[in-house]
RNA sequence: CCCGUUGAACUAUCGA
């Protein structure tokens, strides 16, 4: 036990795998026997550093040190694989499991679920959920929440609410967690009266909303525009002591934004500064879009050049949104410049960054660079989508090149893109 | 206090 502690704290501070493979090894020639809770923790975290050969790797390592790899130590393994969308590497292994064990567990399950919704295969998720249901691996509140956020996501929300009803007919009570991801199912296709009606539902149940569930709230009231129903929403879970946190506060200063009401957003922004509070980079990223929406660039690099200072460098998004800004603002060469800034700090463009730069070589006409980039986004394989295509097609066609658009748009379904 | 094998909230791109 206390030397799984020591390992954590050694993995989580400094990340010194060399350390704990040591600490391994002395202990197999001191005959100490090594727990496996050790190699769940070294996989995870070599997952959260993106080392993930190394984490699959632990599963053979741990039986040269005499150690059965658990159910557990695969748990973690498959965890890791779906955070890095190699779904079919997970399928491998859990067919292993089913096979050869160790016997897969109800974790188990819930993780080859949560990576069938996060693929959007709601298909097999509910197949899932079935076979469940006839194995001794019964599903719990985890795996019905998991699927209906995986349906949420694939836009089926009404069938996901139905699965709120099954699980209660099953003797199961939804939590928080699940009331509020379908709450935020119900926001993104901005039916806010069917997400009031299952806040309602919820405490009738009485299950008691939380932070998330708030922010949820807003952010739907803010998408829409009903900024005052969202400020109800800030005000009520105040009244309830149900402290707003970094998230809430961004939802508000989008919402603010989204309204055009920038230099507010910038109050509270300033006001959380002046508090003492830590803005995220999300906080930047809002305000910086919302500049650069209304065309104050000047505002958008001021605070750009604060990030840095607030312990938030630009990720790719502040990128793509200063792109896209410099873009509208007609000065493209500054876009293309500031993509290969991106670059030069570290920060890979994917394919939204690609595409608004790709966009706005296009609006300026500028065909023969849109070309080579829209080229150079398949060297590093998965920085193109259907809005890649949508995007150069259509600058194609608005120069009369139709010739030219054919193939692509062949090219395009080739790549397994559907047309929008 | 953080950490712990599984689930929820905020930000960027085309078109309609």
């Amino acid at each position: 036990k206390r030397i799984c502690d020591l390992m954590v704290e050694i993995l989580v501070r400094g990340k010194q795998f060399d350390d704990v493979w040591g600490m391994i090894e002395d202990m197999e020639r001191y005959d100490f026997a090594v727990p496996a809770d050790c190699f769940t923790v070294l996989i995870r975290s070599y997952g959260r550093v993106g080392m993930v050969r190394e984490a699959i790797g632990v599963l053979e390592e741990m039986v040269d040190f005499g150690c059965k790899p658990t159910v557990d130590c695969h748990n973690a393994v498959l965890d890791v694989l779906v955070e890095n969308n190699r779904f079919e590497e997970v399928q491998g292994i859990y067919k292993r499991m089913q096979l050869a064990g160790p016997k897969p567990d109800s974790i188990t399950s819930n993780i080859i679920m949560y990576g069938l919704g996060k693929s959007g295969n709601v298909g097999e998720a509910r197949r899932l959920l079935e076979e469940l249901n006839r194995s001794v691996c019964v599903p719990d509140v985890v795996t019905y929440t998991t699927l209906i956020v995986g349906l949420c996501k694939a836009g089926k929300v009404f069938e996901a609410r139905d699965f709120v009803d099954d699980m209660i007919k099953e003797g199961f009570e939804p939590d928080v967690v699940t009331y509020s991801s379908l709450i935020n199912g119900f926001c993104k296709i901005r039916k806010m009266e069917e997400s009031l009606e299952l806040f309602a539902e919820m405490a009738d149940r009485g299950c008691v909303p939380n932070v998330f569930t708030y922010s949820t709230l807003m952010n739907g009231f803010c998408k829409v525009g009903r900024l005052d129903d969202a400020c109800r929403v800030l005000k009520e879970m105040s009244q309830l002591r149900c402290i707003p946190n970094i998230v809430t506060y961004n939802t508000l200063i989008y919402g603010l934004c989204n309204v055009g009401r920038l230099d507010d957003a910038r109050g509270i922004y300033e006001d959380l500064v002046a508090q003492g509070y830590t803005p995220s980079v999300e906080t930047f990223n809002i305000l910086i879009d919302g500049y650069c929406k209304a065309g104050w660039l000047d505002n958008s690099f001021e605070l750009f050049h604060k990030m840095w200072g607030h312990g938030c460098p630009p990720d790719v998004c502040t990128y793509s949104t200063m792109i896209y800004g410099l873009c509208k603002a007609g000065r493209i060469e500054n876009a293309v410049e500031l993509m290969d800034r991106m670059r030069n700090k570290g920060c890979l463009p994917n394919a939204v960054a690609y595409n608004t730069l790709l966009d706005g070589l296009c609006k300026a006409n500028r065909l023969d660079d849109a070309r080579k980039l829209f080229d150079e986004m398949w060297k590093d394989g998965c920085n193109s989508d259907v809005f890649s295509f949508n995007t150069y097609i259509d600058c194609l066609l608005k120069l009369g090149r139709l010739d030219e658009a054919l193939p692509v748009y062949k090219d395009m379904l080739a790549n397994g893109f559907l047309p929008t």
